[in-house]
DNA sequence: ACCGTTTTTCGTACGCCGTACCAAAGATAG
DNA sequence: CTATCTTTGGTACGGCGTACGAAAAACGGT
């Protein structure tokens, strides 16, 4: 008994469909969607979507109890995205994890603005079956579940703090005036002068610090760089945990 | 000459004061700052702000532009806390840049939705002064700067993923119902019953997921289990970039 | 074909928010 | 004392999420 209640969660919820209802939560999440990868997450408003759907705005609320609710629908449709293929599953551990954390880094990075709903939600059957995924890439190792459970949440975190601050810089590199961007300047270089940073002047005195800062990634991509910083991750990891690497 | 109009970054801006005003920036980061961590981000509102120091809504637009720049405002005074104060910066690059970092993760912790506002914001002082104490952390190794910069990116990625993850998951456990507990243990259950989940049902499976969980994590904090992550990381990178290691 | 019931739609209204605009108050220099 | 400039803050506008409850539409039974 005490079945009965699932009300709590959306996921357990039923949704409408007793008599032909006009939408779907798929349409709805779809819409809103669509409405924050063309004009920014904070466009989505239950006015817009609504509109977006030629729909009533208190109609959203007979398929979803609010926005919160709305916005992890939309969570799980990205999480969707990240999810391997069956059949392209890599069979070593190092090559699994790198293709799972590649896959959350490209779609994060195409919607950055779910890193800071995904982490209050509840996950959604998506977001099961990636951590299904997650757990899978680390079976036919030697590791037990606390270790596994250990590197998967290092590797999450890594993921999540470079799409948090990759991401956002490059919007914010995008929202910058011509305007702010000496203001900046003559902001370090009056700092500099205070003697108080001499490792920061040293790096930047005198240049344009956009210039100085292209030298520094060196030419690689922000998903090079990701790459790059998981494989020392990884690496670090194996050691650790005397787990094999692939052969090179 | 054009040295003129540093009115676009609110740290060139000079701040009111030819005629003795009522108010302060800093006093006024300081009421957002008191908001913020009694009520939350949230309730962080000009209102609030004004009616906490006794002022019309109007005035805080007097010091500061917009709302963006009285975050920009309340970060800074964030960072302050996370600098190394002199004589305490500890010689070996590998305890200096742990040091660094564990701080981060304890400011950052005190006060997560920082996280959220720090990407967008032009770093003030203080973030200037905590950008040089990480690169004086590295001061004396053999790494070039591009080196030097991909390792800092390295780690404050993972301190911003860490944070991000670790804060928001714990605000989530406090926000859960007994009631939304229960639905997801019965929801998992019905996911499991599909045979799509075999990784996710040994492990959690006929169980009570929050006690897994604890289990899975060892009885460790979560400041330990940074740290322990934090670990793995420094060693990886210093095997790949030829650093040297701590003798212990 | 009609009716009663239940599902589904959605208009109105409330209390928040950030902030544009502009008038009033207060401080200072001459 | 006055003219000027700094500083304060009231009012109003267009947004937001959503509580409430009335209207419309869909259906099963007759």
């Amino acid at each position: 008994m005490a079945s009965g209640d699932d009300q709590a969660l959306i996921w357990t919820r039923p949704a409408p469909g007793s008599r032909r209802p006009k939408f779907t939560r798929d349409q709805i999440a779809a819409a809103a969607l669509a409405i924050a990868d063309t004009e920014g997450f904070a466009a989505v408003s239950m006015r817009r979507i609504a509109a977006e759907l030629g729909a009533g705005t208190m109609t959203l609320y007979y398929y979803v109890r609010n926005k919160d609710e709305l916005v992890a629908l939309m969570d799980d449709a990205i999480m969707g995205q990240v999810l391997i293929p069956a059949g392209e599953f890599p069979d070593h551990w190092y090559h699994a994890l790198t293709e799972v954390a590649l896959r959350t880094w490209d779609v994060l990075m195409r919607h950055p603005w779910a890193l800071h709903s995904l982490q209050n939600a509840q996950p959604g059957p998506n977001g099961m079956r990636h951590f299904e995924q997650s757990l899978a890439a680390l079976t036919g190792t030697t590791l037990g579940t606390a270790e596994k459970f250990a590197l998967l949440a290092l590797v999450d975190d890594y993921v999540h703090g470079n799409v948090l601050r990759a991401a956002e810089m490059s919007t914010a590199n995008e929202t910058f005036t011509d305007e702010m961007f000496q203001a900046t300047r003559r902001y370090a270089e009056a700092l500099y002068a205070t003697g108080e940073f001499p490792h920061t002047e040293a790096l930047f005195g005198g240049q344009d610090p956009v210039e100085v800062f292209a030298g520094l990634l060196a030419g690689r991509s922000a998903r090079d760089r990701f790459r790059h910083g998981l494989d020392v991750l990884l690496d670090g990891a194996a050691t650790r945990m005397g787990l094999p690497l692939p052969g090179r």
